[in-house]
DNA sequence: TGCAAAAACGGACCCCGGGTCCGTATCGTC
DNA sequence: GACGATACGGACCCGGGGTCCGTTTTTGCA
């Protein structure tokens, strides 16, 4: 299936809408004050071809998401240590989990947006699984730990979006506060079992 | 403030709406299906006599939820060992874990519900306060833990509605299986920094 | 027991937001 | 420049949360 590429109208109205949600989700307090129209307004476009291009309200949602976590996939899937492939399990759990939270600092109204979008949660958005994927398969290569992929999910569940805006927001705990808390909550679990620092 | 108590025909209609919606959302696949005006009319009541009793659809939600709640929150406030006060911290903190996912396990509709309901997720519910509490508390007596009231979040977020619903509902986890990895994981946190089994 | 004020009732009604329809404008191609 | 294919846009629909207000029930008091 050849897949024709879009005409080159629509690709400019895309981009603009994904730009105007962008601005007006960063805008606003919260994301879902900010409605479809509004964003068709802001990019000077239809309700429709919003809709056209991504189909409903999650779809723009998880568009957006999506582009802005591709540079932190990419990192993890080819990139230097400590978070691409090749660094050590042990330094490498610390290092995504680090990079999962700083992506949700940098990203809150988003990630926000996008763990409530439907129901389900974020396990339905397919980053949750790579993420979970990525999570595990670095577990598993720890001794001692219990099942990785239940611990995967454990691990994850502290980096949800709500708890992120939950301190960071609503408690103002500092950014550097919060890495800290959680590299220390995860050392205690990886590290557990015998060494003591 | 005397707060004299309801006229009998309103306590009589705010109970039978309790038990419909209860009914309802346990009966339906998804809590969200369920809308306000089906509440009323299993009810058998006028939608704004709903709308008096309750405030608005998170509060009939919190207050089903509340009213299931209650007996678990009395046994961890004055029961007996292993979830009472009086048990040793290093007990108890698993036991109080142990009590929240099978609370989830035994309410998944209304849990969902609530967490999802209006925003900034769970964390706004004062009972999400009220294990937080508890669960610090017991944490602090443990010596050697992370900061404990991050950790008492990253323990609760383990135990989110969504991920117990993703696991032992949509993956068919059983029941013991869920718990014993999360009495796993909360072993293996706990435990860190010495002895070993 | 009778009566009036207070409290609660109910369902028609409003509002707003997500999503769709279809007549019109634009693009790409020959 | 002409014609089919594709995209546009905003009026429109629909469903659900929440409210208004005329009517009914309860309650407190004589």
């Amino acid at each position: 299936m050849p897949e024709r590429r879009p005409r080159k109208d629509a690709a400019r109205n895309r981009a603009a809408v994904l730009a105007a949600a962008d601005s007006l989700f960063a805008r606003g307090e919260s994301v879902e004050a900010v409605t479809m129209a509004d964003v068709a307004a802001e990019a000077g476009v239809g309700k429709a071809t919003l809709f056209r291009a991504f189909g409903d309200r999650t779809g723009l949602i998880q568009a957006l998401y999506a582009a802005r976590l591709r540079p932190v996939m990419e990192a993890v899937e080819e990139g230097p240590s400590p978070l691409g492939p090749a660094t050590p399990a042990r330094q490498r759990v610390p290092a995504l989990l680090d990079a999962i939270l700083c992506f949700k600092l940098d990203n809150r109204h988003l990630a926000l947006a996008l763990e409530e979008a439907g129901s389900g949660g974020p396990y339905q958005a397919e980053q949750y699984d790579w993420w979970h994927h990525t999570l595990q398969a670095a577990l598993e290569e720890i001794p001692g730990l219990p099942d990785a992929a239940f611990t995967a999910h454990a691990l994850l569940a502290a980096t949800r979006a709500d708890l992120v805006e939950h301190l960071a927001g609503q408690q103002q705990m500092p950014r550097q506060q919060l890495r800290a808390h959680l590299a220390a909550y995860t050392a205690r679990l990886l590290d557990a079992g015998g060494q003591i620092g």
